[in-house]
DNA sequence: CAGGAAAGCCAAAGCGCTTTGGAAGACTCT
DNA sequence: AGAGTCTTCCAAAGCGCTTTGGCTTTCCTG
């Protein structure tokens, strides 16, 4: 059943039904509802490809997949999906991932973007100045980064969370408590996230007259393993810290397990406060000692995203609007005072 | 630049170019070399919504994402994704996921195939009798099913892993190390890998005439929690088993905690092996006891599922060919003769 | 009641590609 | 040499939708 059958069969041109059926203001609000009618009642449904080529738009929002044997897509990409699916359930939208070599990731979105195979993209885990971004702004489609870039001299539309507040307030409650070696266990300092929680917990410590040390600050991938090898290099070394901040759960089970292998205690002669993406199959709540944490939900922000991106699709968002969301402290057994 | 400018600066009609450049045999080879370059060096790319429309292909395949708040997408997803792209990336592949509510996923599945979105689509997690798959044999799309269906009249194209066959093997060598209760600590058993598991476990038992304990089977969604549960409950009780087999790596945290907390040890009170996707970001050999486990590449699976769907849309492939690839069991620390 | 505005509808021209049905010329065969 | 067969190309008809421009008809207004 396509528009011209529909139309014959109303004895109306497919001028005025697909008027009718997209809310034009110029037809009659009682042709408008026998249309509606026969549409529903006949399942018709526009073909989206002619529609498409008609208009431009596709009803999707794009990705751009980093892949590669040597990259691993970070497993908080999956709740990040939860609630951006949860979104774009509710309102028709698809997400079109398109996978693109690591290491050129310009051309892939150069091709979705020609082609129009979407309406918008988000951008995820943006580095300082990233190229993704600037080459994105350039072409002209909606966007929307996930996370925040830096060193531009242009604005853009993000949401991000207060990354060095969090660390911030992590750091500070730690000093309060008396320690005075704080260590940071980080993500891939090359991504502006880590950089903010870096920052966060310097500037708390320079509250006190505090430093990070140089050898207190990793930057790893986010894995078990190298939670525990940092771990077990900052605790063996001479000037070990009694407490450290620590970028993911994932890592957080690495460093659990190495103060174990060293005959330490959490908190007894480590505190650890964590950052929570909230996982479901992960809760600081079950680490054997109850994990502090610094806590925003990854999958209400990809809801927000998608939300977003939407109204920017439609036209109902403009400009460069930046969005940050605060991030909870949440305490629990794995922080204690400093051991004397 | 289009078809139509580009036959245009070539003196050719529409027709021949778009011959020349989709490989029909019609059009003398020299033409066609004219033609593919002036086609490079000016950049042409056809306009895949003109395309699609003309021929009805699109380029994608598809995959019909469960979503809700109550809905956790399965964080095994991520790796799958991983080698799927890794497979569709160097094939200009581009994977659209439709985000449907759990509970209806038929009407995402009838309106994706209707409106001829994707090429193809796969289904993953089946559970026997999977009312996708049944629906979407008929609705002549091409597809793939990740794992395997049951209780069918009709065959259908899959690529699974040898779950009973793993853990059945899994099973012997605990019983030849000495062990006589044995726990099985499962995902969802509506899913139909949960009941080869299982299957797989009695088998190895039967065989030494022993069986798998009514309270000995959990079936649960697998997060740490529930596997600390399920441990506690398991280890608490009067007939507590010797040695336990876990269907996953996260569950298998919850185990370690579990068995930890109530002063035992691996392998000492209770041998454990668990399943291992492998991920990147946590890995058996680096549990506090090196885990032994059943080892498939989730990524490996994925890169595979994309390249025979590639194969099928092209018709390459046909029929129902179900492909079962065997499953490594790799021995560690974690397992030892059953206590006296 | 003439003139203008507004409402309601339509025919037809795209959107950019593929594919059908020839046609013209070159070649083979008897 | 004439008939038949390839080879190589083309014009034009879709694919199913949106949108432009215009045509009636109705409704006011002075």
């Amino acid at each position: 059943m396509n528009l011209k059958q529909l139309a014959h069969m109303l004895a109306l041109s497919q001028t005025t039904v697909s008027r009718a059926l997209n809310g034009y203001p110029e037809v009659n609000e009682e042709t408008r509802r026998r249309v509606m009618d026969a549409a529903k009642r006949h399942g018709y449904r526009p073909n989206p490809s002619a529609r498409r080529l008609a208009t431009g738009k596709s009803g999707m929002i794009g990705y751009v997949l980093p892949t590669g044997a040597a990259v691993d897509i970070d497993p908080h990409f999956v709740e990040f999906l939860s609630g951006l699916g949860d979104y774009a359930r509710s309102h028709e939208l698809d997400l079109v991932l398109s996978p693109a070599d690591a290491d050129d990731q310009e051309t892939t979105y150069r091709r979705i973007v020609a082609n129009r195979q979407v309406d918008a993209v988000y951008i995820s885990s943006p580095k300082p100045q990233d190229s993704r971004v600037a080459l994105v702004s350039t072409l002209g489609i909606p966007f929307l980064v996930h996370g925040r870039s830096e060193g531009f001299d242009f604005d853009y539309p993000y949401l991000d969370i207060d990354n060095e507040g969090a660390f911030h307030e992590a750091a500070r409650l730690l000093v309060q408590l008396g320690h005075r070696r704080l260590a940071l266990i980080n993500g891939d300092d090359r991504e502006t996230f880590a950089i903010h929680r870096q920052r966060g917990v310097r500037r708390a410590l320079a509250a006190s007259g505090l430093t990070l040390g140089e050898r207190h600050v990793c930057s790893v991938v986010m894995t078990e393993e190298n939670g525990y090898r940092a771990t077990r290099r900052l605790l063996e070394a001479s000037d070990a810290p009694t407490a450290i901040a620590c970028s993911s759960l994932i890592m957080a089970l690495g460093v659990v397990r190495a103060v174990r292998d060293l005959d330490l205690t959490i908190p007894g002669d480590v505190s650890l406060i964590a950052h929570d993406d909230v996982f479901p199959w992960l809760k600081p709540e079950n680490f054997s000692v109850p994990l502090s944490t610094t806590r925003s939900s990854i999958r209400l922000a990809g809801a927000r995203v998608a939300e977003r991106l939407a109204a920017r699709i439609s036209g109902l968002e403009e400009g460069a609007r930046g969005e940050v969301w605060p991030v909870d402290l949440v305490v629990r057994g794995s922080v204690a005072g400093a051991p004397a």
